[in-house]
RNA sequence: GGGUGCUUAGCUCAGUUGGGAGAGCGUCGCCCUUACAAGGCGAAGGUCGGCGGUUCAAGCCCGUCAGCACCCACCA
């Protein structure tokens, strides 16, 4: 494509989709050739999710780690797939049945279990389509559902060679109970907040002792039905005449033992709590130590059971009402206060969660812990940043029991029959089951299934050998597995990597991943966390695509759980985006996210960066137009031909080596952020801002030979080619764009970018004097081009620049860039003086021990001069005076390393001569009338 | 109650064996210079949260205090 082609403004729109098409039909996501496999599971989205900007950083980070990897030879593999996210996905087509007024039991299991997969049919993949928008290079071809034939048979493996080992095992125990869901879920499930709520003091009065009693507290005072005893602490002596005694329930007038027990704490309240061993979890506990009764006072809707009290069939909450009013009127109401507590709350639903008892399926996670704490402290597995390692280990190390049996319909089925007296067979199905009871038996039984499914994270645990093929031996596992490193957010270290570990370890027999990359939470500019509710969300690809004001405000304002938010929302938009958000395009988002990847804290994601971003992409994008402009056609040295390479030239090959080196370490540490800046950097100022402008010297000089001509577009067209694949990571769909018509010029063939090696460094190309000579060069137009604009002198008008005190390599220097000088500054003439013809009234600027002088006659803004020199004389003495003094401390000469002394010998030497020359050009300047 | 992290320029953040304080955005001044005004050139702006200690030398190491954020936990 000729240059003329291509657009004057970068255009992310006209570019991306067309390119990751035709990424994805080619096939050049899948893992190819015969290098050492590089491997990364997606953590698998929810199947009724959308994509936010989590995801969105998450999916940059890992798509960058791949296309690095896949560049760099190695076989690489991204795994795509999703999760069917059990609770989330059966509300979602709970609720539209709710539409027409059905519940999932109007349709019964089967039915309804066949309407998700329709849902999951037809909307379900909106996060792999939005996906597809970042950019990600996943192969598709491999995607994998957690319940999708293959991953549920690895399930049902799992589960029974565990049950077989005694290490899953069914049991009536006190789980977290949603009342509203009916289901129960694990204890990572249920998160709690301090919430306002009261502390009901009630009367127990102390059987046979007449008008006594005892006083307790309590938050929930419904679950005094449940009381079966009263626990004081066995050391309080207001009470250890009473221990061994009874206490009459009030209302119904049970008669429940007080006992005593270390758990409570004399300075609470009263110091006697109530016991209900059936709805609270230290209770049960308490319970458990004293042969308590457990006695149930709840449905599964939390509404009271107990036939022949006037609370039979109230819900919780109107039974507290009643309870608290019937105490009151008995007298048994000591008091209420105001109390806060912790409220815990299903993360799902938000509904308040009931410590339940019922049968569930549990692991037990102890020995699968044990050797997954060891598989970290060997550093088989190691956690970048290491910190969360001790997060990691805290958790294994205090780890409970996991409940993995939810009553939903949606999930893998637990693969366990009952007969009729409650005898468990896990089984791979309903005929091997009925075998093994026959064998019980002798005879043929009636077996029923257990209703319930699996936790979703089960399924997640196992997905680092489900998507290869696990139970096969397949040479898909053979070849990735373990996998190198998982990328995902501290919020779910338990929930799913730890389970991972434990899972890999024990079916895999080796770790699952070699590193955990954490990083922190998307939030927004002020780092507050982003939320519908707060109205702060931003949509990834309302960055990539632009959304208007209105549009925007409505997204936000809509579907809110708080109506009365809306007008504030509505304001706050309208303040902090009044133009709405302009299209940035996907490269842009992700060079931000890319920019913010430093470790392990919150991302503050600063929408004023993202525009930053943008105009580098559109910097690149002009930059490529010029490079095409000057050689398309043209002799770019691919025929051979000698090559006299400039200073620039020689340059701008050193520094590149030197980025290409940052680079590949930035990514070895997973500092996306520090990889970012290197080439931002050398993009920017290097390339551009010095090396492009430099190169138009030899392109539009008459008199520069074909060999010097020739080496400079050689070096524009690889330098610019070598730096569209260091940043091809970050940003794929511009740098391919731009590869393409680039890459012939370069002497490269290939249909993308994609598949190109990544650039390596070689030492042997930093050319030291080139970088010393160019520091040089820059020093000089930076010394001309301040005075320029310190002195507002019009950037148009040349100026005479006189230099003195030069050494011989000052004068070699000058000798050999003239050119450069001339152009840049741009210099009328250029000349050494002697102390003897120095002109009246200059403004000059040092480079080392050099003086460079700019003569502006009556011209000079003696003021603004003076203000200039002065601030640079402040300076300049200031550190002379640091330097000086750390000089003159003996202990300092005697005990730093002798560099460290020799070097700032020299620097006080050179402040000196600075303050001096400074000094003497400021008396100068002052005489002049 | 335990634990972790954070505090550096107006804003968002880098600063990895302790040795001359940085970036982007924003601000100010001058320029529509033939890749780019989503641009060019120049400039201003910081007692690195407070205090103490170690050291010749501390943004960096140690202690302590303050503030912020998050995680875990059974105070009824």
């Amino acid at each position: 494509m000729p240059a003329k082609q291509l657009n004057k403004a970068y255009d992310p729109a006209s570019i991306e989709q067309e390119l990751y098409d035709s990424w994805e039909q080619q096939g050049w996501f899948a893992p190819t050739g015969t290098g050492t496999p590089y491997c990364i599971m997606i953590p698998p989205p929810n199947v009724t999710g959308s994509l936010h900007m989590g995801h969105a950083f998450q999916d940059t980070v890992m798509d960058a780690l791949i296309r690095y990897h896949r560049m760099c030879g190695r076989k690489t593999l991204w795994q795509a797939g999703m999760d069917h996210a059990g609770i989330a996905t059966q509300m979602v087509v709970e609720r539209q049945l709710a539409q027409n007024n059905q519940s999932r039991h109007d349709l019964g299991r089967d039915e309804f279990v066949n309407r998700v997969w329709e849902w999951k049919k037809e909307s379900g993949g909106t996060i792999t389509r939005q996906l597809r928008r970042m950019g990600a290079s996943l192969d598709w071809q491999r995607e994998r559902f957690t319940m999708d034939d293959g991953l549920s048979r690895a399930v049902q493996e799992v589960f029974i060679r565990l049950y077989n080992e005694g290490l899953i095992y069914r049991g009536k125990r006190l789980v977290n109970w949603d009342p509203k869901l009916h289901t129960a879920v694990s204890d990572l499930e249920v998160v709690s907040e301090e919430e306002s709520g009261h502390l009901w003091h009630l009367r127990y009065e102390v059987v046979d002792e007449p008008g006594k009693y005892l006083v307790v507290a309590t938050t929930r005072p419904e679950t005094m039905l449940g009381d079966t005893a009263v626990a004081v602490h066995p050391e309080d002596a207001r009470y250890s005449e009473l221990v061994g005694k009874k206490a009459r329930l009030p209302l119904l007038g049970r008669e429940i033992p007080i006992i005593a027990d270390d758990y409570v704490d004399p300075e609470f309240g009263s110091g006697c709590v109530k016991i209900t061993p059936a709805h609270d979890f230290n209770d049960y506990e308490i319970g458990q130590r004293h042969g308590l009764e457990q006695i149930n006072i709840f449905d599964p809707n939390a509404a009271v059971v107990l036939p022949g009290t006037p609370y039979h069939g109230l819900d919780r909450y109107a039974a507290r009402d009643k309870i608290v009013e019937d105490l009151r009127q008995q007298g048994l109401l000591e008091g209420i206060e105001d109390h806060k507590l912790m409220v815990p709350r299903c993360d799902r639903t938000g509904e308040v969660v009931e410590p339940y008892l019922t049968d569930q399926w549990f692991v037990k996670t102890a020995p699968l812990a044990e050797e997954s704490i060891k598989a970290v402290e060997d550093g088989r597995i190691r956690f970048v940043p290491e910190n969360w390692s001790h997060t990691y280990f805290d958790w294994m190390r205090n780890i409970q029991d996991w409940c993995i049996s939810r009553q939903l319909w949606w999930g893998h089925r637990i693969p366990a029959w009952y007969d009729a007296d409650g005898n468990i067979f896990v089984a791979r199905n309903e005929e091997e089951a009925a075998a093994m009871a026959r064998e019980t038996y002798g005879a043929q039984v009636e077996l029923s299934r257990d209703p319930d499914v699996l936790d979703t994270w089960f399924s997640s645990a196992l997905w680092p050998f489900s998507t290869l093929g696990w139970p096969e031996k397949t040479e898909a596992l053979n070849t990735f597995y373990p996998t190198n490193v998982l990328v995902t957010g501290f919020d779910i270290i338990f929930f799913w990597v730890a389970r991972m570990i434990m899972m890999g370890l024990k079916f895999m027999g080796d770790i699952p991943f070699h590193e955990v990359y954490v990083h922190g939470l998307v939030r927004d500019a002020h780092g507050q966390k982003m939320s519908k509710s707060k109205g702060n969300v931003l949509d990834p690809l309302d960055l990539i695509d632009g959304i208007d004001l209105d549009s925007l405000v409505i997204k936000r304002t809509s579907g809110l759980m708080q109506p009365r938010m809306a007008p504030k929302i509505d304001t706050q938009t309208r303040n902090d985006y009044p133009d709405g958000i302009p299209a940035f395009g996907t490269d842009a988002l992700r060079y931000t996210f890319a920019s913010l990847a430093s470790t392990g804290r919150n991302i503050n994601f600063d929408l004023g960066r993202i525009g930053g971003y943008r105009n580098f992409c559109n910097k690149l994008w002009n930059a490529a137009r010029f490079v095409l402009m000057n050689s398309e056609g043209k002799d770019c040295g691919l025929d051979g031909g000698e090559l006299q390479p400039s200073l620039a030239d020689r340059w701008i090959v050193s520094q590149l080596q030197l980025v290409e080196e940052q680079t590949h370490q930035a990514i070895k540490g997973y500092r996306f952020d520090h990889m970012a800046q290197a080439l931002y950097q050398f993009v920017w100022n290097d390339y551009c801002s010095w090396y492009l402008e430099l190169s138009k010297v030899v392109l539009t000089s008459d008199t520069a030979s074909p060999e010097q001509q020739r080496a400079t577009r050689r070096t524009l067209v690889r330098v610019l080619e070598a730096s569209l694949r260091l940043l091809h990571p970050v940003i794929p769909f511009i740098t391919d764009a731009l590869w393409r018509d680039v890459a012939t010029l370069a002497g490269k063939n290939g249909d993308t970018i994609m598949t190109q090696p990544y650039p390596q460094p070689d030492p042997g190309k930093i050319d030291k004097s080139a970088l010393t000579e160019m520091q040089w060069v820059q020093a000089v137009i930076g010394g001309v081009r301040n005075i320029r604009g310190e002195m507002n002198i019009d950037p148009n008008k040349p100026v005479t620049v006189l230099l003195q005190d030069a050494s011989p390599d000052d004068e070699e220097f000058l000798l050999r860039n003239i050119d450069y000088l001339t152009r840049f500054g741009k210099f009328e003439s250029v000349a050494m003086v002697d102390d003897r013809n120095i002109p009246e009234s200059p403004a000059t600027a040092l480079v080392g021990q050099m003086k460079i002088l700019v003569p502006l006659g009556t011209l000079i803004d003696k003021a603004a001069e003076l203000s200039r020199l002065e601030r640079e004389h402040v300076k300049a003495i200031k550190d002379k005076i640091r330097v000086q003094s750390k000089l003159d401390n003996p202990n300092f000469v005697e005990k730093a390393p002798p560099d460290v002394v020799a070097g700032e010998r020299v620097r006080a030497d050179e402040l000196e001569t600075t303050v001096s020359n400074l000094h003497s050009q400021i008396e100068r300047i002052r005489a002049l009338p």
